[in-house]
Formats: structure tokens, C-alpha cells, sequence
RNA sequence: GGAGAGUUGCCGGAGCGGUUGAACGGGGCGGUCUCGAAAACCGUUGUGGGUUUACGCCUACCCAGGGUUCGAAUCCCUGACUCUCCGCCA
């Protein structure tokens, strides 16, 4: 959420911005209703005193012996414009809320404008593994070694649903441990274990309601959600508190499974692991002071690919473009592994600077040293997604019979 | 699922329907004292909104939403959350 003072003295560059995005939410009308606003806001205030001027004289004049009964006539009807005023502020404030939940957040000024095909490459590591004979894909490779059923699965949960058996369960776990220990222990994360079903109040307040919710899964009969990251639990996890200067930045890293109903999207992605309705991930979050955040915005891609190196994958980091910004964002670097068995690129991180947005939402402050309170920036970022991971490690560690070698910093946990 | 208890400021803990933004205690901060510190003493200590060049002033907020009243932290209703006990269950 966007502060209502900023977009009132900055109209065209919130315009804008929501055009970047391609959002539509109404200036026109927040401006407005913002004004009706303060001006019953004000109505209500000069009411409300005169209100508590005369009830602090009534007893007194009762002492006094006096007959107050006019004086009770003429309040009573004050008393009902009052309830009055307050009904309609109360309208006007939950439309103007409503409104301001749908502006989208300002793209940072050096981000790339336009779609897609405007993000801009940032730097790469590696490049493509040669092979001396025909790489195969992660499908083929998991079902050489009994990694993957996705057909029963499928018998369970329908399709978008995958199952790891055996070795392949293992590695997953394996992988999910160790990115855990190793943000831990190089990066300085506290780990944690959250909720993955949240509150409505929460997905709000990371941004994904009021916009996504037909991708959510949500639990009708508590009106709980099904978080799609957990970013969305751990974000919130501060939610209501001002934090003391001292205390940031904050820094978690946590393992979830992230649930999204993927609406719209079948067709795209669907083979393998590329697109799944559940899958695992683990995500750092940091609660930051504002004047750090772009730094540490870079130092979270770096904690993000240094596991990528680790694991020997090539990789390339791509600044997104306005288009391809996410509602809450203000700059975001993907991270992409290539697959060999598809010759492409797969995302599998994904880092952003939400600055106060999300910080607005939520109520995240901090004290700051000149003792003021105020809005905190936050980030996220995939420290990384498991099943696009899966398979560029299959593909790019794979021999030319069909075996897979692993990574040394995998040894640990697979023995 | 059944039965009860509770939700007040940074924390503990009061609070007859009318100067209660909130007693009292603790903590924090500032000061006096001290070579320094402790102790003691004095002062100060919430978050929004509106208005003002500024000091300030007004207003809202004692879990949330309604209601009663001229006036509600205080009375009534509904809901959320927490806790205890019973049942059920991984």
C-alpha cells in the first residue's frame, strides 16, 4: 500500500506507474474519496468537541441546580448527526481502503520499462554444460532411476501434483537441508517453521489479496488461505510491532511447501516438475532499515546464488522489467538455472525489494534513531525453489548411461 | 465438540457511567547528586487523523464490531483471540 500524502502530491507518477504494471486501479476515485473524507473527518472532530465540552457541563450544572433538560434536547440531537457522520466516514473509509489495496506498488527508477522482453540480462555464471552425447530430460532421468511417479500422484491429487520416491525423495530433502544450514550458517538467517494456512489479514498484507485471489487456495469453512510462499507467514510474522532501530535488520529463512492453484496458467509449463499446484521451497525474508534496502537487495541475489554455485548449476540473473513486476514490488531479480534436457532457462528465485509496501500493509515499524516511528522496508526471496532445481540438477549432473552424480555439498545429506 | 476464565499503556496491575490517555508499581529516557557508578530524589515516557510558520489545539484509539446514554475503558449484544478442564484425535 502506497501512503495515501504520496500519492495525493505525486497523482502522475502513481499514474504511471500503474500503467507500468498494467493495474487498474482508479486515481481518480482515491483522490476523491479521500477528500470526502477529510472533509467529514473534520465535520466529525468539530462535532465530536462540542460533544465533550457540554457533557463535561452538564453534571456541573446539575450540581449547580440547574435545569439541563433543553440542554439534554439539544445534544440528543447532536448525539444522532454525530452517528450520522461517523456511519458515512466509516462508508467512505472502507471504500477508500478498498481502492488503495489495488494500487500497485512504484516501480524503483532504474528498473527496465516495459514486458518482459524488456528484462535486462544482469550477469551470468557458467554457461551451458556440453555434452558429448544427447542430454536427457529430467522426466526421462527420474524415471531411469525411480525419482518421480508422477502417475500416482496424479491418482491422489489430480494433476499438477508430484510425488518423489526413493533417492528422489531423499534429495529433495537433501537439497531443502541444505540450503537451510547454509543460509544459516554463511548468511546469518535465523531459521524458522511457520503456519503455511494464514488468515485473510495476512495474504492482504503481503499483497497477494485483494489481486490473486483466484490463484490462492482457500479453506472455506475458517476462511483460511493456503499460503503460496512463505513469505507470506513470515512477513507477517512482525505484523503490529515497532521494532527498535537496533534490532534490524531481522533475517529468517524457512522451508515451506507453497500451494498455488495455478488459474489460467494449464498448458504452460505443465511437463515434469516445471509447474506444480504444491512444491517446496525455502525463502529468506528481511526486515530492513529503509536507507539499506537496495544494498541488501543485492546481497540477498548473492545469498540466493551462491547456493546455485554450489550445486554446479549454470545460471543467469535477469532484472525484471515494470511489466513483469509482481503487484507488490519495486525491483525484483530473478534467478534462472538452465536445464539442460530443455535448453532453457527456469526460474527458480525470484528477489524483491517490496520497500514500505508491504510494510505499510502489515504495520511493520521501527523506532528509528531520531526516536520517530516508522515504516520498515522488506524483501523476500526463493533461497530457492526445489522442483526447477530438481531438474536442472538431474540434467546437468546426469551420465551419459542415465546415472546421476551429485554435487559435494549434497554428500552429507544423501549418505 | 462440551464447560469455564480472560483480553487495559513497554511490562505487571487498578479502574463508582461524567477533567481517566487512563491510579499504583516496575522498566526506559532526561536531570540532580558522584571522580565515576550504585542508591536516593525530581522530571519525562503511547499510536493514528485533522489543524497550525511554530508553541499548541482538536479528535480517535483501553481485542474487534454493533447497541444503550447528553456522556462509556466502565452497562448490553455479537464476534475474534488466548488460557484451563473434559471429550476426541495425529
Amino acid at each position: 500500500m502506497l501512503d495515501l500524502r504520496f500519492i495525493r502530491q505525486n497523482v502522475d507518477t502513481v499514474r504511471k506507474a500503474i500503467k507500468a504494471k498494467n493495474e487498474k486501479a482508479d486515481i481518480d476515485k482515491i483522490i476523491q474519496f479521500d477528500e470526502d473524507k477529510r472533509k467529514m473527518q473534520f465535520e466529525f472532530d468539530r462535532m465530536r468537541a462540542e460533544q465533550n465540552r457540554v457533557s463535561q457541563e452538564i453534571p456541573q450544572l446539575k450540581k449547580a441546580g440547574r435545569d439541563v433538560s433543553q440542554l439534554l434536547a439539544d445534544m440528543s440531537t447532536i448525539a444522532r448527526k454525530i452517528k450520522d457522520i461517523s456511519q458515512d466516514l466509516l462508508e467512505i473509509s472502507d471504500r477508500l481502503n478498498s481502492e488503495l489495496l489495488k494500487v500497485p506498488n512504484i516501480p524503483a527508477p532504474d528498473v527496465p520499462v516495459g514486458n518482459s522482453s524488456e528484462n535486462r540480462l544482469i550477469r551470468e555464471w557458467g554457461k551451458p554444460k556440453h555434452f558429448p552425447f544427447t542430454p536427457r530430460d529430467h522426466l526421462e532421468l527420474a524415471e531411469m532411476n525411480g525419482f518421480l511417479d508422477f502417475k500416482r500422484a496424479a491418482k491422489i491429487s489430480g494433476s499438477g501434483f508430484s510425488a518423489y520416491t526413493d533417492l528422489g525423495a531423499k534429495l529433495e530433502r537433501s537439497l531443502i537441508n541444505f540450503m537451510i544450514d547454509f543460509h544459516v550458517k554463511n548468511h546469518g538467517y535465523r531459521e524458522i517453521s511457520l503456519p503455511v494456512m494464514v488468515k485473510r489479514e495476512a495474504m492482504i498484507g503481503t499483497g497477494q489479496l485483494p489481486k490473486l485471489e483466484e490463484d490462492m487456495y482457500l479453506i472455506e469453512a475458517d476462511d483460511l488461505f493456503l499460503v503460496p510462499t512463505a513469505e507470506v507467514s513470515m512477513t507477517n510474522f512482525h505484523t503490529g510491532e515497532i521494532i527498535p532501530w537496533q534490532n534490524l535488520p531481522l533475517q529468517y529463512v524457512s522451508y515451506s511447501p507453497c500451494f498455488r492453484r495455478e488459474a489460467g496458467s494449464y498448458g504452460k509449463e505443465t511437463k515434469g516438475l516445471q509447474r506444480l499446484h504444491q512444491f517446496n521451497k525455502v525463502e529468506m525474508v528481511r526486515f530492513v532499515h529503509p536507507e539499506k534496502s537496495y544494498d541488501i537487495l543485492e546481497e540477498m541475489v548473492r545469498d540466493a546464488e551462491e547456493i546455485i554455485r554450489e550445486l554446479g548449476l549454470h545460471y543467469r540473473i535477469m532484472c525484471l522489467a515494470t511489466g513483469d513486476l509482481s503487484f507488490a514490488s519495486a525491483k525484483t531479480y530473478d534467478i534462472e538455472v538452465w536445464s539442460p534436457g530443455s535448453a532453457k532457462y527456469l526460474e527458480v528465485s525470484s528477489i524483491s525489494n517490496f520497500e514500505s509496501f508491504q510494510a505499510r500493509r502489515a504495520s511493520l515499524r521501527f523506532r528509528d534513531t531520531d526516536d520517530k516511528v516508522k515504516f520498515l522496508h522488506t524483501l523476500n526471496g526463493s533461497g530457492v525453489a526445489t522442483p526447477r532445481t530438481f531438474i536442472a540438477l538431474l540434467e546437468t549432473w546426469q551420465n551419459k548411461d542415465g546415472s546421476i552424480d551429485f554435487p559435494p555439498c549434497l554428500q552429507q545429506y544423501l549418505n
